[in-house]
DNA sequence: CTTCTTACA
DNA sequence: TGTAAGTA
């Protein structure tokens, strides 16, 4: 809990994220729009992102190609940092655990015939 | 010349 | 998502 802020720094130019994710300008700025991601600032406007924001534009892109939707996305982050949070205090989620997380959401959301993620998406983990 | 925003397809 | 337009 000292190096922590490294990944958080914000020091990455649009032109070496897109590079670095293999990812558009235009689809970059729209996660940003979708609260995926929220790069920082200079006084001129541009954005700067951290590796952490890196992290999250390539779990992004990978989970796209798997057929998850930005909704899909959505709630697999928020459940990343609610009921994994409750379940495993301050650990680290690995991505065996969330899928696992996620398949649990997934039943009980059909058992309340809640259907919430209907847009094939999360019904890809499954597979 | 590159990035940003807004808007249209 | 891609792209055009007008800026910064």
């Amino acid at each position: 809990m000292e190096k922590q802020w490294r990944r958080s720094m914000p020091l990455l130019s649009m032109n070496i994220v897109m590079q670095l994710t293999g990812l558009t300008a235009r689809q970059i700025r729209y996660y940003e729009e979708q609260e995926l991601i929220e790069p920082a600032r200079t006084e001129g406007k541009q954005r700067m992102f951290s590796l952490d924001d890196i992290d999250v534009l390539l779990e992004i892109k990978d989970l796209l190609k798997t057929g998850v939707n930005i909704a899909g996305i959505k709630q697999i982050f928020e459940m990343k940092n609610s009921s994994a949070a409750s379940k495993a205090v301050k650990r680290v989620i690995t991505d065996t655990e969330l899928r696992a997380i996620v398949k649990e959401e997934m039943q009980l959301a059909h058992r309340q015939q809640r259907a919430s993620l209907r847009q094939g998406d999360l019904s890809r983990f499954y597979r």
